[in-house]
DNA sequence: GCGCACAACTTAAACGCTTTAAATTGTCAA
DNA sequence: TTGACAATTTAAAGCGTTTAAGTTGTGCGC
């Protein structure tokens, strides 16, 4: 049998109580005491059972975090971000992925209501939080990226219209006025913005916003080759394309080079998020990064925050910032002019 | 307050005895009291606290996995994977990467010692288990890939040498001799493998083995590219290369087409691991698959088995197979042969 | 010498559940 | 009516901690 505090207790020849307090509260026992206490834990290979700690003090020191996954290369960094964050606050993180079936879902508002964690981090804004919480979460919960306006839960994000306003306007300084923009998953709240925010950003510049130059590419690769596709069928082709992420800007590129269009001599291209995707691309792809190691961690402190029971914090908006690259250039009327 | 067992039990007129058996083993009471119970239950939002069931049943349903990092595209599919099964299999998974500071290793070596995880599974063989485990674990522990050979840890892996092995034999049936190495990281049991089948194989065939057609690409892209390069300075190039993983070769591709050297015109290119880097890569990568996902599940059937009392089963040892892609090609004289 | 403050330690209860062993109830045969 | 037996239910003992409250002992001022 692993051996318990009351083994402890018994060989160091105190109770229960001190051996406790000796060995994670050491100024309230004597010096010698403690020592005595300390020397016995160790000799008989004594290891704290966190379980009966948790039971007791009501508290894990456990966080969920919920992805909806994490082949996607925008979230490694941000999962890696959170779990360095956490440990050093000393938590541990569960994790949990949520694009599968809803048996996942089910089972981790299990764990939440069950109280096996202290607190929530869900990166799955998708179509609303309060599918693991409830409306009235008894949890405390922040939410990264993908803000849902209709809960009250704290978020860190970006800007995500500036997003979209970066990359336009970049396009726009190098003489693009036919600027296309392929979308990301109509059902994220990241993807919506960042096609508002285009739409804007091209109205106050007084550039056409064209329907037919929108397409949505719904994210991933495919989406996107397809979206690209589409667009090179236009009478009039766009001769700059922003797209909601880096993928679908990638699989674009490809497109283009399959059909012997070269970027950026042809087309120019932007993306968002600023994943490593971009930066092996050839041409390098310009993108809007998306800091996401620096989420994970502020969300965690907030989360921790809470948990430690400050008040409500406002939303944590974090500055994105345009990385350029190599895949645009000023058009040719430009460099001409 | 959250209502307890006991408030349920109240609430029912029954004994927390009774009112635990109707929920968690029903046919033990009678069909009347269980439906008190489960109405009494349900009107007051009663939620087991799985501590408090953890602390009594001395089990907690949880699983730690170790990995090395996220962000490396051999990973995620692996990660997903285990999460996957071992939810199916009534686990939640505490997950952790080791690749940062030692007192990330220590922490998750203090939450193994601590009872708070069933079992542990480690996909970071780099230089030892029993860096987290100590010489006997007394905690269940599978690994998966990159086995040590001095402990006594069951492993779900791959033959690494018939990775390379599978390799080897494609190029050469194309009718390449001069064929390169570039290998992974030093630490890594799979790197050491995939270098040593490749001479095995190089040798079965018949081939040249030169110290300088084997260059260490430590794994990375950055090395993958140097690598490439040094290759490139030699004599006599290589007509073929086999890199150690995907990453590197996708990299080594790269380097190619910056200097004008057409894939698989000049050069042909195998990778390992299978990752979507190839996929979609220019040209696409021939690989050697690793089944990740399937590892992933394999493993932790495995160590649930251990986990509920199963003797230690050996090694299992799962299928790699090639996929050919557009970056391998017969050799100009093969052809002109 | 008495009372008091204070330090050091102990006792005992609590955290919320499961499960063994014992008690209760009901049924039926003798 | 009684006893045997099965079917339910209950009381109570843990699981291994932490901590509020209580006890003991020492030194000190008076």
């Amino acid at each position: 049998m692993r051996p318990t505090l009351a083994d402890v207790a018994k060989l160091a020849g105190v109770s229960v109580a001190t051996a406790s307090r000796a060995l994670s509260n050491p100024d309230l026992v004597a010096d010698g005491t403690r020592r005595a206490v300390r020397e016995a834990a160790a000799s008989c290979g004594y290891k704290i059972n966190l379980v009966a700690r948790s039971l007791r003090i009501q508290r894990t020191d456990t966080l969920l975090v919920l992805a909806p996954c994490i082949d996607n290369s925008f979230y490694p960094a941000l999962v890696r971000s959170i779990e360095d964050t956490a440990l050093a606050m000393g938590y541990a993180i569960i994790i949990g992925f949520t694009n599968k079936a809803d048996r996942h879902r089910e089972a981790y508002a299990e764990l939440l209501s069950a109280g096996r964690v202290d607190g929530l981090l869900v990166m799955d804004g998708g179509s609303g939080v309060d599918r693991f919480t409830g409306p009235q979460p008894d949890l405390p919960v922040v939410q990264v990226f993908d803000k849902i306006y209709e809960t009250q839960v704290p978020v860190v994000r970006v800007d995500e219209q500036q997003v979209a306003d970066l990359a336009v306007h970049q396009l726009a300084s190098m003489g693009h006025r036919r600027i296309a923009h392929i979308s990301g998953a109509a059902d994220r709240h990241s993807a919506r913005e960042r096609r508002e925010g285009y739409r804007a950003a091209m109205a106050r510049l007084g550039l056409p916003v064209e329907d037919q130059l929108v397409k949505n590419g719904h994210g991933h690769r495919e989406g996107g080759a397809e979206a690209m596709k589409q667009l090179l069928e236009l009478p009039l082709a766009p001769t700059a394309v922003f797209c909601a992420n880096d993928t679908m800007a990638c699989a674009a590129m490809d497109v283009c080079r399959d059909r012997g269009i070269h970027v950026p001599g042809d087309i120019s291209f932007i993306g968002a998020d600023g994943t490593a995707d971009g930066l092996f691309a050839f041409p390098s792809l310009t993108t809007v990064n998306v800091p996401r190691a620096e989420a994970g961690s502020r969300a965690v402190e907030k989360l921790v925050g809470l948990i430690r029971g400050q008040a409500v914090m406002p939303d944590t908006v974090l500055p994105v910032e345009l990385k350029l690259r190599g895949s645009c250039a000023p058009t040719r009327t430009a460099v001409a002019a």
